[in-house]
Order: C-alpha cells, then structure tokens, then sequence
DNA sequence: GAACTTCGCTGATACGAATAAGTGACCGGT
DNA sequence: ACCGGTCACTTATTCGTATCAGCGAAGTTC
C-alpha cells in the first residue's frame, strides 16, 4: 500500500480512502483513477492478517456443519451461502468437526461469524432468524409424503435412527406435522439398527411404505429389507429424503426428495451481513423418481 | 499481554519470552511462574491475528483434498495431520474444493503450508517427500489381490472410472504392479459407467473377480451386476478400496480393503514441522470381509 | 473583508504480538 | 580499582491496514 502510495503520488491514508470506497471522504474522480491504476499495475492484494487485526476480525464466516446429514440438501445451502459471501468479499469455510487441530484453526482465524447450523436448525428461533426454515421444511416432508400417499400407502413408518440427536428429532416432528396435514394416521417410528425383526414387525403393524428421515436412513432400511429376503417397493415401499449420491447406486436404487437449498444459504448470508434479503425464494423440493417407492 | 505485563509486574517484552520459551533469554525461574500464573489467572490467550502479522504467517496448515476419493484412507491421513499438528499448536483446515468463497478464505488465512493432496500423490516426488507412500499403495493393493487370488482367482479386472483423473491412473497402475508380483494376468480394465454390458463383456472374456480402485466404483460395479440379474460373489467377485460407510450398507454388503493412513500423515505433518520423522509407522492393511468377495 | 464551510488531502496512531538493541546491576578476574 | 561479561530485564520497532484529527486552500455567507 505504501508504494501504491508513493507510485500515484498521494499518502497511504489516501489510497486506503479510494480502495475502500471510504464514506465521507471527497476524492476527485481523476486521484481515485490514479491511484486505482497503481494499485493494479503494482498487483496490490490487502493483506488480510493486517486488515483482520485493524478490523478485530477476518472476512471469513465459519459453517459449523457437526454431525449433520450430507446430501444435496447441505451442499445446495452452502453454495447459496458461498455465492452471497463470496460476492461481498467474505471467504467462507466449512467444518465438519473434524478434530483438535480444526477447532484450533478456527479460533485462530478469528472469524467475523460463525454459523452453527445444527444449532439454528435444533434451536426454537430458526424460522425467524433464516425467514421460514420450519415452514419450508414441513413443506418438503410434505412433498415425501404425498409421494407415498399417490402410490395408495396411508400406513406410513418414519426411519429413524438408534441415537437420540436432537436435529434427527426434529425431524422426526416436521414427519408428523406433515403426516397430520395430510390428514394420515400418525407414523409410526422404525429404528433403523441393523435388526431385520424391525420392517418384519411394522410390517405386521399394517405398515406398508417408510418415509425416512435421510437417504443414509432408507439405505440402512432396504439393506434390512434384503437381509430378510423382502424388497422394496414390492412388500415394502421406502422413500428416502436429501438424495445423496450412494441412493443411485443401490438397487433396487432409492426414490428420494431433492431440496434446493440454496435460497436458504443466499438469505442466511445476506442476512448475516446485515443486507436486505432481497430475492431468495427457494425452489419448491421434487421428488427423485427410482425404483425404491 | 499488557495486562499480563502489568499483573507480573514486568515488561510486555518479558511476557512474550516467557510465554514463548525464547531461547537466548535467562529468565529465572521465580519470574517466569509469576508471568505464567498471572497470564493464567487474566485467562490470557495469544491473539493469533496479531501473531500471524508479525511471524507473516498463521498458525494454519492447509490441506488441499480437491477431488480425492472419500474414505477411511482420506479420514485416517486427516487424523494422522490432526495429531501432530495438534500437538505442535498449529490449526489443519481441510478444503474439499467447495467454491470460490473456500478459496478465498484458504487465501485469506495466509496458511503456514498447503498440503495439495492430489498433487503430492500423482506426483512424481510423492514417495520420497512422504517415505514411501508408493511402495505403501502397492502393498495395500496387494492385500486387496492376495484376498482374490485365495479365493482361487486369478482372471482379474480393474474397476476404473469412466473419465481420466490422473489420481485414480495412478491407483490403476499400482493395482497392475501388485499383480505382476502376484504372478497373474494383466487385469482387464472394466470402465463404470452405469452400462451392464462392460460386466457381461468382462464375465464372456473369462473374468473371475474383481477389484474396484475405489469403494465407489465397486458399488457401481454391483449396481449394474444386480441390473443384469447376475450377482456377488456368486457370478462376480467384486472387492473394494477404502472402506466408506455406504459399503456395509449396501447387499451383498461390500468386501473392501481398509488403510491406515494416519502413520502416512503423522509423517507428513512431521516433515512439514521440520521434525524428525520419529516412529510413525504405518499399520499394514487389512481386508474387511463382507459378502461381495 | 472577516468568519465559516467544504474540499482534498496528510500525518499520526492503534490493533497485539515478536524481537533487536540497549541498559543498569552484579560478579569475577587482574 | 578497573575492565569485561553475564544476568535480568526494558525500550523501541516492526508487521499492513483503517481511521481519526487536522490543515491549507478555495469558495460561500453575512
């Protein structure tokens, strides 16, 4: 910056003035030009350590994305948020909790905001704070369900897993708020742990379709299903949520929701810089179509 | 550092020699447990913003793992990294290649060291920086052959991808040396692409088994076996590489071969530091037997 | 024409740490 | 008694940026 400074003839102060678009500063058209050519001949870059320690903190936003589920429906929500971050001049970085040494970079990156997205999600402020996440995701269950309800299932399971994880729970409810909506009888859960007496026993309950809380969820179902020499969708209809890429593979390979994202990761961002909201309206989800359901 | 300083009853100066153990200081031992208990006692941490613009650098190790297969192999070199560079006091920040906002937050953070993963791999320098990563691979590929041959096969195809990603030329290549020591035929590419006719082709060519450059691929492989109505292990043997969780899921759950390579990258982070390498030896990998092979 | 405002800048300072250079007290040797 | 050296520190500077306070010149107002 100093020999931006020296190279346009004007002080350091100056040329930190016209490359921040500073408010309340008085620059003729023909000094930013100067200086604006200087600074890319000479190839400045800010340093952004220096900027981070003036600022107190970096242009970086964390996404804290812990223990949740991986499928289309987080990579879509991270590319709205990089799009929206990424065009304001933030860098944006993801953890997966990954160890000692990730959650020693983080605080070492000193960052402007840090997304707990298990967190907002679990929390009871959600909907407010992101403008519909609940709503939205009540929808698309709504979506998986009718799926099942247009193949003649009215007897629906909900795959669940063995743990207790508050944001499966969640989950869980947004099912049967759907299921209510629809005006289905309320779902019964199905533990997903490997023991094949589980479908066997819904089964015998009346059950005849799973909607599952994530595709890994139907996996681990019509796995069991085999194991019990039974098959989807013939004895028992399965639906899994968030379309993952191993749901292709399987076979018979797995129908599924795909939700779009996106919208919610443009509006958290933008929300996160403190700009109007604008746009975003998300993409309503759809059902991926295969053979499992 | 101030407070500290003021606290103890000392220079700032002095702080950051204790603090930092700065060899050439004589510090008795008197002062320094004054500094170290009153840095404790304010709850003192170093701000690492500050530390990174005077060292011209953070304390931040990046790890480029651009497109790399996801398995146990990528999940246990990223514990290995953990470890030491955990220990050392430095951060590992893992970049999936996740858009333009992850690069510029990788930029912005003016990491200590870039790990290119891919790179070091492909490239021609990889077994001596890392001691032997190479003559590693080739052995883990002749765990994967060996458990074949014991099978009584020996007319062995390569489940390749269909593009061409220099990474996964190099696997196949390594797979090729394996069976030449092993004594066998050169193994038959067998492209995955979703089209049942490469199999049926391998199977008319007199193919017995085979072995899949990634989980991911065998998983492709059994796809389009159970499209043709043929299966594992019965028509076609079929093991993996690496471990992912999907593979147990999937029936006939999958036979795969699992590394550790967390020996692989407590050396790496060792060699970063400048540390002798010390005693990381790599445990020898092991299959884990399923259904499919 | 004196006072006041606006324009177009500059100089200095702070952010929090690391470290080079210096400084007074004390000790040992001659 | 004087010199050199070590000990135990302190002072001052640096990293690169943002921003506050100020300053001379020009223009405006009364």
């Amino acid at each position: 910056m100093r020999d931006v400074a020296a190279a346009s003839g004007v002080s350091q102060a100056t040329v930190s003035f016209v490359l921040n678009d500073a408010p309340g500063q008085t620059i003729p058209a023909a000094t930013r030009e100067r200086v604006r050519r200087a600074a890319d001949e000479l190839g400045y870059r800010p340093h952004s350590i220096a900027r981070a320690l003036r600022e107190g903190a970096s242009r970086i936003v964390v996404l804290e994305a812990g223990g949740l589920p991986r499928g289309h429906h987080l990579s879509s929500f991270i590319a709205g948020l990089d799009e929206e971050l990424g065009a304001a001049g933030f860098g944006l970085l993801v953890s997966y909790g990954e160890g000692v040494s990730a959650r020693a970079a983080i605080t070492a990156i000193e960052p402007r905001a840090v997304i707990d997205l298990p967190a907002v999600c679990a929390g009871p402020d959600h909907d407010v704070a992101d403008g519909g996440w609940i709503d939205g995701m009540v929808a698309h269950r709504l979506v998986q369900l009718r799926h099942l309800v247009a193949r003649g299932h009215r007897a629906v399971a909900v795959a669940v897993p063995a743990g207790d994880d508050p944001f499966l729970a969640l989950m869980a409810g947004q099912v049967r708020d759907a299921a209510e909506e629809l005006g289905l009888p309320e779902p019964l859960p199905l533990v997903v742990d490997g023991d094949p007496e589980k479908p066997v026993g819904a089964l015998k309950a009346g059950v005849t379709a799973v909607a599952a809380l994530t595709d890994d969820l139907a996996l681990g179902v019509l796995a069991v299903l085999a194991d019990t020499g039974l098959s989807a969708p013939g004895d028992l209809a399965v639906i899994g949520f968030d379309d993952t890429p191993h749901g292709a593979l399987w076979r018979p390979a797995l129908t599924t929701v795909r939700l779009d994202a996106r919208a919610y990761g443009r509006r958290t961002a933008r929300t996160l810089l403190g700009l109007p909201v604008g746009d975003a309206r998300p993409a309503p989800a759809r059902v991926i179509e295969r053979a499992s359901a």
